[in-house]
DNA sequence: GCCGTTTTCGGCCCGACTGTTTTCAGTCG
C-alpha cells in the first residue's frame, strides 16, 4: 500500500511542535526560531514539500538548510520523527498549553514545572486557584490574577484561537480609524499591520497614528465604550480587546517618522527581519523611530514609507508582497510587478440571484453592480435550480433587462456543479448557448484525493467551460482544499485556457494567494470573483483584487481586467 | 539550524511593556 505524503500544514505542525518542546528545554534559541521559520516557509508553500524533500529539492525554499530537509523526508518516509519522540520522552506535552497562557512563556512554564510540577494547563489553574504560583521565585500576586483571570473568562474567548476572517474585519477596523482620526489630538492615522497587508486571517488589529498629544490620543482609544479589556498601555502603545474579542493595537510617534512606524508595523515580521539584517550588513540600523548610521550615531527619519525604502535602496513595496517572498530582492533590482488594482477590474464574472440560492433578484444584483462601476456582470446562478426551462426563461429575462440597460452589459452565465464521474450537471447545449460557464465542485469532498483530481482536470478539458470556480474546495478554518496536485491542474488548464478563479468570498479566498502566484506563473489565466449572493456580497470583489495582489498579479494576468467583447472572442 | 558582493564560522532586528525586580528577565509583536 502507497503511504500518502504528509500535507504541509501536517509537516508545520510537527516543526512548530518541535520547536515548542525545545523551547521548554532551554534549546538555543536561534536552532528553534530556524525550526519556525521553516515551518511558516512549509505552511505557505502552494506544492506539497514533502515530496520536495524527497526528491531533494525541498533546499531551495529559503530558511530550509540540509538538516531540516532529511527531517521533512524522515517525516515523509515514517510519520514520525526521532528527535521529536526523545523530547516527548523528556518534556511533558501539555506544558506547550501552559506556555501558550497569555503573559506565560518556556521559561515561567518550565519552572513552574520544576518548582511545583504543573505538567498541564489544568494543573496549572489548581495551582493557581490554591495561592501556589506567588511562592514562586520571580513571579507574585499579579501573575497568579493573570491566570485565574485567564481561566476564568468565556470558554468561547478563551478557545478563540485569535485569528478572525479578513472579510469579516475589515469594516471594524475603517471604524476604528476614523473613530480616531476624529479626535482633536489626532493627526494622521491608519491601519497597519496583517489588515494592510490584506493577509486572508488577521489575529490583532493594528492601528498607528501620529499627534500632537500621543497620551490624549490613547487615553481616548482605550475609553471607547465597545473596549472590553486594556491588555497594555503605556505612553505610545496601547492594546485592548473589544467586546467581540478582536484585539486592537494603537501605536502613536511623532509625525516625521510616520514613514518609519507605517513601515514598522505594517510588517510582516520576516519582511522587516529580513529588510533589517540587510540594513545591518550596510551599516544602517533600522526601528521604527528611524534609520541610524551606526558608524556615526546619525539617525534619519522619513515622514513617508517612499522615502524609507529609497534610503535603504528599494523601490516601494506594496504591502500586499511583504512577506519576504522575494520582493525585496526585486524592489532593489527595480523588478517589482505592477499589481493589479481594484480600479483595473472591468466586471463580476461570477454573481448569483433569486434565480438560485441568491437573496437579491436579477433586477438588483445588476443595478448595485451598475452602482459600483462595472461594465457587465454575469449572472451565474447554479444549473441545478434552473431545470424546467428556467434556464431559457432567465436567458430572456437577461436579454429584456440588456434591452432596457445603460451603461452595463448583462451576461447570462451558469455555474454547473462538476459531478462525480467528472460529467456536468446541463447539457452542452445549454452550456454552449450561455455567455460564461463557471464549472465547481461542491459534493464529494471526501473523495479520494485522485478522484477529485480526475474531476477538476475533466472540467478543464470541457470545450465550453470557461472558467473553474473556487478550485480547492477549502473554506479557512473548516475545510482543507482538495489534496490534489496542483502543479498538474495549473499545467493543465495553462494549456486549455481555461480560467481558474481567486474566490473572494471571506472563508474560501479559493485560490489562495501562493496558489494563484504559482498558477499564473504557469501561464494560467486568473478570474477575480465576488461570488455575490447578495447586493452588499458584490463588495468581496475588493478582497478578491487584494488576494490577487498578494500573488504578486499584474492586470494582464486577470481576466476581467479587459472588456466582454474581448474576453468573449477568446472564450468562444 | 540557516546563511554568505566583507564570512563555510560566527553571526543571527529592534523596541515596548509588565511584573518583579532595585537593574532586569520574560514576553510580545
Amino acid at each position: 500500500m502507497v503511504r500518502s505524503l504528509p500535507r504541509n500544514a501536517e509537516l508545520a505542525e510537527r516543526f512548530e511542535l518541535l520547536a515548542d518542546l525545545l523551547e521548554l528545554d532551554g534549546a538555543d534559541a536561534f536552532r528553534l526560531a530556524a525550526y519556525r521559520r521553516a515551518a511558516a516557509r512549509i505552511r505557505e508553500s502552494a506544492v506539497s514539500v514533502a515530496e520536495l524533500a524527497l526528491e531533494g529539492k525541498a533546499q531551495r525554499l529559503s530558511g530550509i538548510g540540509g538538516t531540516i530537509e532529511q527531517k521533512i523526508a524522515e517525516l515523509a518516509r515514517t510519520g514520525d520523527l526521532e528527535a521529536l519522540a526523545k523530547l516527548r520522552q523528556r518534556i511533558p506535552l501539555g506544558l506547550v498549553d501552559v506556555m501558550r497562557v497569555p503573559g506565560l512563556g518556556p521559561k515561567t512554564a518550565r519552572k513552574l514545572w520544576k518548582e511545583l510540577g504543573v505538567e498541564t494547563a489544568e494543573q496549572l489553574r489548581a495551582a493557581a486557584e490554591q495561592g501556589l504560583l506567588r511562592g514562586v521565585p520571580g513571579l507574585g500576586e499579579k501573575t497568579e490574577q493573570n491566570v485565574l483571570a485567564h481561566f476564568a473568562r468565556p470558554p468561547e474567548r478563551a478557545s478563540r484561537d485569535g485569528r478572525a476572517l479578513l472579510g469579516t474585519v475589515l469594516p471594524f477596523v475603517e471604524a476604528v480609524v476614523s473613530e480616531l482620526a476624529s479626535h482633536p489630538a489626532a493627526v494622521r492615522v491608519s491601519e497597519a499591520g496583517s489588515v494592510r497587508r490584506r493577509t486572508e486571517t488577521v489575529r490583532d488589529l493594528d492601528v498607528i497614528a501620529t499627534a500632537t498629544d500621543p497620551a490624549a490620543l490613547i487615553e481616548h482609544f482605550v475609553t471607547r465604550p465597545w473596549v472590553a479589556e486594556i491588555v497594555a498601555r503605556g505612553p505610545t502603545k496601547a492594546t485592548v480587546v473589544g467586546h467581540d474579542g478582536l484585539r486592537f493595537d494603537l501605536r502613536v510617534v511623532p509625525p516625521e517618522c510616520y514613514g518609519n512606524l507605517l513601515q514598522h508595523f505594517t510588517g510582516s515580521k520576516d519582511h522587516n527581519v529580513a529588510l533589517r539584517e540587510e540594513a545591518v550588513r550596510r551599516g544602517l540600523s533600522v526601528s521604527e523611530y528611524g534609520v541610524e548610521e551606526v558608524a556615526t550615531g546619525a539617525v534619519t527619519t522619513m515622514a513617508t514609507e517612499q522615502e524609507l525604502y529609497a534610503h535603504l535602496g528599494y523601490a516601494w513595496i506594496p504591502p500586499e508582497l511583504r512577506e519576504n517572498a522575494g520582493e525585496l530582492e526585486a524592489a532593489r533590482a527595480g523588478t517589482l510587478p505592477v499589481l493589479v488594482e481594484r480600479r483595473d477590474v472591468l466586471g463580476d464574472l461570477h454573481v448569483h440571484t433569486d434565480w438560485s440560492d441568491g437573496k437579491a433578484t436579477l433586477e438588483q444584483m445588476v443595478a448595485a453592480a451598475r452602482e459600483r462601476g462595472h461594465r457587465y456582470v454575469a449572472i451565474c446562478d447554479h444549473a441545478k435550480r434552473l431545470k424546467d426551462g428556467r434556464l431559457e426563461r432567465q436567458a430572456e429575462a437577461i436579454a429584456a433587462l440588456n434591452g432596457r440597460l445603460e451603461g452595463i452589459e448583462v451576461l447570462s452565465g451558469v455555474e454547473v456543479d462538476i459531478r462525480a464521474n467528472g460529467s456536468l450537471d446541463l447539457d452542452d447545449e445549454s452550456l454552449a448557448a450561455r455567455d460564461w460557464v463557471v464549472a465547481s465542485i461542491h459534493s464529494g469532498f471526501r473523495d479520494p484525493p485522485a478522484e477529485i483530481e480526475r474531476r477538476l482536470l475533466a472540467a478543464i478539458e470541457h470545450p465550453f467551460v470557461d472558467c473553474i470556480g473556487h478550485p480547492t474546495g477549502r473554506k479557512i478554518g473548516r475545510r482543507a482544499p482538495y489534496d490534489v496536485d496542483l502543479e498538474a491542474i495549473f499545467a493543465r488548464a495553462g494549456e486549455t485556457g481555461t480560467a481558474l478563479e481567486i474566490n473572494g468570498q471571506p472563508d474560501r479566498l479559493d485560490l489562495k494567494d501562493t496558489q494563484a502566484r504559482l498558477a499564473a506563473e504557469s501561464g494560467v489565466r486568473i478570474v477575480v470573483s465576488s461570488d455575490a449572493h447578495s447586493a452588499g456580497g458584490l463588495g468581496y470583489l475588493d478582497l478578491a483584487v487584494s488576494q490577487a495582489r498578494r500573488a504578486w498579479l499584474t492586470a494582464a494576468q486577470v481576466v476581467n481586467t479587459r472588456p466582454w467583447a474581448e474576453i468573449a472572442r477568446r472564450a468562444r
